[in-house]
DNA sequence: CAACTGACGATAG
DNA sequence: CCTATCGCCAGTT
């Protein structure tokens, strides 16, 4: 069994709204990680492991300054038309504008 | 139980 | 722009 912070985090993750994209270092600052950005770690490992078992919106979660996280040819192709069938596009540079950022307002 | 892994983030150079 | 390095730590093998 997960502990509780990490309870927390697919919490987070699954609060994330439609057409919204969302930071590691946010998530993990939202779950009430104490390391704010460090916590970021541990929204990877449980991303990574647990995303399919969990049921986790994987695909709205991205880097701070938005570019996606995955290589190419592992996912990020895909998580790209996700996001894109939700409303969210991406500039030129192949990132998400701030703007996309879930804000916590909603 | 001891590695090993991982899609980060900040900072320094 | 880039690489390097550190902090941080759950989950898997």
């Amino acid at each position: 069994m997960p502990r509780e912070q990490t309870r927390r985090i697919l919490d987070a993750l699954r609060a994330v709204p439609r057409g919204r994209v969302a930071s590691y270092g946010q998530i993990a600052m939202l779950a009430g990680h104490p390391r704010g950005a460090g916590g970021a770690r541990d929204v990877v490992s449980i991303l990574v492991s647990m995303s399919e078992k969990e049921n986790l919106p994987w695909w709205r979660i991205v880097r701070k300054d938005g570019a996606i996280a995955l290589s190419p040819g592992s996912g990020a192709e895909l998580q790209r038309s996700l996001l894109l069938r939700e409303g969210v596009a991406f500039d030129a540079s192949g990132k998400v504008a701030q703007a996309y950022f879930w804000t916590m307002d909603e």
